[in-house]
DNA sequence: AGGGTCTATATTGATTCATTATAAGAATAA
DNA sequence: TTATTCTTATAATGAATCAATATAGACCCT
């Protein structure tokens, strides 16, 4: 059994069982994974793959267990090397992140411009996805954090930290009739047509619960899944926003009145998710406390060894106060 | 990185960093392997060993994370082979077991008799030890499963389950006063010369408990680590004999007559373990099941996925009445 | 039926790996 | 200190492995 050769079936099982595309992908000749793919599972007396003659056709009920096994093997030999490059160059390296726009966009560029000062030669990657893809990119190993407001629980082999909660904001147009009344409702707020995010995306779930708690069908007109397009939309005159709060700035968007809507939504929670198991380097936990200063290397830590039960690692952040935004 | 070359890592690592008893015990050459060794140094460009002159002399900090990991690898590689034989032949196969001689010579036959005729195909191994070794052998992959009363607790990465609990039994030769008199106290056995476990085995501990809690200061006048090293004594009428209850046989042990203690000592609790993240074949599940009927499968998998918190696997069974010898 | 797509086989060349023989550095005992 | 022993490193050779190219064969779709 040969490292190249579970590398060779778990990248194969993520490129749709083609392995000529896997070949490409990896800049090497399809024949060679073929044939290490075959001398594999000569090696272990059982198929990973079934076969419809020459083409792969699904994953063995044995290659499903072995390709787990392999994934995670795969991912402690990324540890392995980032271990060595943290005793070798604690300074430099790689960071790697996957988030919403929402996250990018507003929350991200403080703190990755505080970081990058303080870690000149760690070069950083941001990935964006929706959370499904988020989360899988941390589970996997292609990221090495993954940011997102909603449905990062569902993957088992993450480790889920909470950082920060927020609420919305009420975009209006300038000269707006919602900005001259008094405390704003939600039944007010459904009178006009909507305009907010896509579902799924940046805490979308908690603004539905809020009208349907509220016995209101709101006239969402327009989804969108950043709040870049939402506000362009709303200058347009299209509706009323409903935005993320980090997602505005009164002196950028000077054309666009804000009102709190705290009082309507509860608020959401924005965590930060890694693989259990995977090798924390040092700027690592740096990054992790920039971000949300409340997640030290100690608390971090207890959290890494509580692989398992989400009930724990979340009585883990009872005692603590979040930051709000 | 290859994976001989982890494998060369972790084995020099556990021969007291001697690379020709390394290579003899892997029947290689000591050249292959220094080599090895140095190339993977070159490509994490960390020591993995520091070095005087040319000997290997300790574990670098590097080193010493890098082998956890590794360990850790090699100890999937195995998985993946379990996987691979459980799918190809179901019926064959290894089983290892560390225990100590009260598990392997008196409670284990019946259950490997049982188990040797309904698994024909599967060759078992067994390796005896003190109750640290068994952790040990079972926490790096050397055994499936670990047997003890005692200690098995102190590995993190061993998953402990309770078997059957037990007592212990007073054993004197034929026509000894003890035998004569009423109820048997704490007292009264302290006045005779005792002949009993060593420490560290077979419940051992909670023998010293019962008589110091009682504010007794017992006659100990001979140890052994096993019951018929103790019986034999006894016999020869150095002293009155305390064995666990599993390891008195009123048929064979003619010459001996027995008194139950259950009424002056807690009873002892054997414990199974095995390695977390161990691959379990079919035939282990049957094993554990054999061995402790309370052990099915469902019970065996939610310990398996409790793998961090003691306290959480115990739990697991606060409402499992467990056997009792 | 035929083009397009994909995998398997064969051959070749380069690289890697393990082995033997040997040199050289460290530890140990006299 | 010196000689002996133990251990690791280096060098050279031969075997084995791996990857690339060319090509053949199987499947899918229209």
């Amino acid at each position: 059994m040969k490292l190249q050769q579970l590398r060779y079936i778990w990248e194969v099982a993520h490129h749709d069982l083609n392995v000529s595309a896997t070949a490409q992908s990896l800049f090497t000749s399809q024949p060679g994974i073929s044939k290490q793919i075959r001398l594999l599972e000569d090696e272990l007396g059982v198929e990973v793959f079934s076969r419809s003659g020459k083409h792969l056709t699904r994953v063995t009920p044995a290659g499903e267990s072995i390709l787990r096994v392999a994934g995670d093997i795969l991912s402690q030999v990324e540890s392995i090397k980032k271990i060595a490059q943290e005793f070798n160059h604690e300074q430099k390296g790689d960071l790697s992140i996957a988030t919403t726009h929402t996250q990018a966009r507003y929350v991200l560029p403080l703190v990755i411009d505080r970081f990058m000062n303080r870690f000149p030669d760690v070069s950083l990657h941001m990935h964006q996805g929706n959370p499904a893809q988020i989360a899988e990119m941390a589970a996997d190993g292609t990221v090495d954090f993954a940011i997102a407001t909603e449905a990062l629980g569902s993957h088992s082999d993450l480790i889920m930290m909470p950082c920060y909660k927020w609420n919305r904001m009420i975009v209006v147009p300038k000269g707006h009739p919602l900005l001259s009344e008094g405390q704003l409702t939600l039944e007010r707020l459904a009178e006009f047509p909507i305009v907010t995010y896509v579902k799924g995306f940046t805490g979308r779930s908690k603004l539905d619960e809020a009208f349907a708690e509220a016995g209101l069908k709101p006239n969402i007109v327009f989804t969108a899944s950043d709040a870049d397009v939402i506000k362009t939309y709303v200058k347009l005159g299209l509706g009323v926003g409903i935005v993320a709060s980090m997602a505005y700035d009164s002196t950028k968007d000077g054309d666009l009145e804000a009102l709190s809507a705290d009082s309507l939504f509860a608020p959401s929670v924005t965590n930060i998710g890694f693989r259990k198991g995977a090798f924390m380097r040092g700027f690592m936990y740096e990054f992790l406390q920039q971000f949300a200063p409340h997640l030290t290397q100690e608390i971090v830590d207890e959290a890494y060894h509580m692989h398992i039960h989400r009930e724990d690692v979340s009585g883990l952040f009872t005692g603590i106060e979040l930051p709000s935004y």
